[in-house]
DNA sequence: GTAGGGTTAG
């Protein structure tokens, strides 16, 4: 009976009625003890019925511990969240010499999979490897996932690799995991081998394909999996769902992100904040801010993330009032404590509308020590408005932090090149070459003919690029009629101004621009994708093509999107 | 008598 009641997840029932038999003079056995051991683990400490009973004192009465009541001390301490205990319980049970089994295992490995503990779960994984050639599916799949959650990508494709079988959930948690690692295309592949195989995805998979879509910009990949997702009936399912919004919303189509978020037939908070980041994302802050506050009416609680998108709208918009507001609204009515990334949030919101004071302000009231993420925030808002000064100070903590992060040299390497400081400018290249920091190479990419064509700057690569040169001349020539003259202040090397000229104009945002009105059907919107932050002179000749071309074309950077139709752009310049 | 694996939002 006791064991039925385990067996339900019914540990207080289980605890009591071990209390009675005790009472009425029945002794237990190792049978009775291990069930009320796992009964004990079942119940919160604050909720257990009888708070004298402990599992460990319960154990250490035991006559003979035989592997099944280690087992069961090790997953109540698992399931409770005592890793560190499970650990301590493992390495006792290990040096008393007892044999663990496939229940052993598979709670030390969720163990490790909960934790940060990745060291010494390498140790333990390593040890299960040797030890135990044979482990049931389950246990395959939990070590799996506890390398897809930490990152460990490459270990994570040797496991699935030596995997003996594959179940939909195997499958599903790499193609996922390979989607969150940055490594889209891979996932797709995988997907679509899944399907080779014989196995029909589950939703959970498509969420995952989805998502690699969505970092990729494939809106045609992300269609199809959403029709294939109809014919399949999983309609209905909130991470297809979600997956999808912000799909839609990263391959730059925010209509029909939200056309699908009106039209589901659930939505959840997750729902709700994929579908405010897709329209602070494309600058349309004043909408997010009535999305949120929809939400609010809807009697939906926002979280942490909702207030991350929030206020990342409000910065994209320049709505300064409203940030605030929300920001004070995330602690006084919420509750929620803001953290580093919510002030960071603030602090790249004042910046960017040129309010350093405040800005300052705000970084002095934050109870903790700013880190990186502040001083890159208001690095990048000095940057803008040509703040020098504050800038320097913002770089040169950045070094100390982080001396290996491009992005502080770029930054302020930039920021003389702009007032023509050019001894300065090498001074940062040359202390950037001797911190051995190499910066992140921009490229550009548009969806064409069924694949993606990617260009650098100064491409020689691409197949078509002669073609590609000679329309962007073309196009140049055009643009100039309109009153178009190339800003060589965002080159990043001193050079004859000529060459400054030739520079930007291979720069990898021009190429695949070109690329794409070429290729895409006549009057076709061109999507192209950069993983870098636009540069200003392509900004403002994309906005003259847009003009020449009669065509609208929509980037998304590294930050946000950029809608450029009949010469202007949607972001007005803010950003 | 003991156990366990997934997803979507920034």
């Amino acid at each position: 009976m006791i064991t039925a009641h385990s067996h339900d997840n019914d540990g207080n029932a289980a605890i009591r009625l071990f209390c009675e038999m005790q009472r009425d003079g029945f002794r237990p056995d190792n049978f009775t003890f291990t069930s009320v051991i796992s009964a004990v683990g079942l119940v919160a400490e604050s909720e257990k019925h009888c708070q004298q009973l402990h599992s460990r004192e319960l154990f250490d009465g035991m006559a003979e511990k035989l592997v099944v009541a280690w087992n069961a001390m090790i997953s109540g301490y698992v399931h409770r969240g005592l890793l560190q205990e499970a650990f301590k319980m493992f390495k006792k049970m290990y040096l008393s010499g007892v044999q663990f089994d496939e229940f052993t295992y598979t709670s030390i490995i969720s163990a490790c999979a909960n934790a940060s503990f990745l060291l010494l779960g390498r140790q333990i994984h390593a040890y299960i490897l040797i030890k135990m050639r044979v482990k049931d599916l389950v246990s395959w799949n939990a070590m799996l996932s506890s390398y897809v959650n930490s990152g460990r990508m490459n270990e994570a494709k040797e496991i699935f690799q030596e995997m003996p079988e594959k179940n939909l959930l195997t499958w599903a948690v790499m193609i996922a995991g390979l989607a969150q690692n940055g490594l889209g295309e891979e996932s797709l592949k995988l997907f679509n081998l899944m399907k080779l195989q014989g196995f029909q995805p589950c939703d959970y998979a498509f969420a995952g394909a989805i998502t690699s879509c969505a970092a990729l910009g494939s809106l045609k990949s992300g269609r199809q999996l959403h029709s294939q997702l109809i014919r399949l009936g999983f309609e209905c399912s909130l991470s297809a769902g979600n997956a999808l919004i912000t799909m839609y919303g990263r391959c730059g189509v925010v209509g029909d992100a939200r056309n699908l978020f009106l039209t589901m037939s659930f939505v959840d908070s997750v729902s709700w904040n994929a579908m405010i980041a897709a329209l602070g994302q494309h600058g349309h802050g004043v909408q997010a801010v009535e999305l949120f506050e929809e939400m609010l009416k809807e009697g939906i609680l926002p979280d942490r993330i909702t207030f991350l998108t929030v206020l990342s709208a409000c910065s994209h918009a320049g709505l300064v009032e409203e940030g605030h507001r929300y920001f004070d609204a995330m602690h006084d009515i919420y509750g929620i404590t803001p953290g580093e990334d919510h002030y960071a949030r603030m602090v790249d919101l004042l910046c960017r509308a040129g309010k350093f004071s405040d800005a300052n302000d705000m970084i002095g009231k934050m109870p903790f020590q700013p880190g990186p993420q502040i001083w890159e925030a208001f690095l990048a808002g000095c940057r803008n408005h040509g703040n020098m000064e504050l800038g320097i100070q913002a770089a040169e903590r950045l070094f100390e932090m982080i001396p290996q992060n491009d992005g502080t040299y770029i930054l302020l390497s930039n920021m003389y090149a702009a007032k023509g400081l050019w001894d300065n400018v090498s001074r940062v290249r040359k202390l950037m070459r001797d911190q051995g920091v190499k910066k992140e190479p921009a490229c550009s990419w548009v969806e064409a003919e069924n694949k993606f064509h990617v260009f650098m700057v100064d491409d020689t690569a691409h197949p078509e690029v002669n073609a590609v040169y000679s329309y962007l001349k073309q196009l140049v020539l055009e643009m100039r009629k309109l009153g178009y003259v190339p800003d060589t202040r965002f080159v990043l090397h001193d050079m004859e101004s000529d060459q400054k000229e030739h520079a930007i104009s291979t720069h990898s945002e021009k190429l695949a621009v070109a690329f794409g009105l070429l290729k895409l059907p006549r009057g076709a919107t061109v999507r192209v994708f950069k993983n870098l932050r636009i540069c200003g002179d392509c900004h403002n000749a994309i906005k003259y093509i847009s003009k020449v071309v009669g065509r609208e074309i929509v980037v998304r950077d590294g930050k946000r999107f950029h809608h450029f139709k009949d010469g202007e752009c949607s972001c007005r310049n803010y950003w």
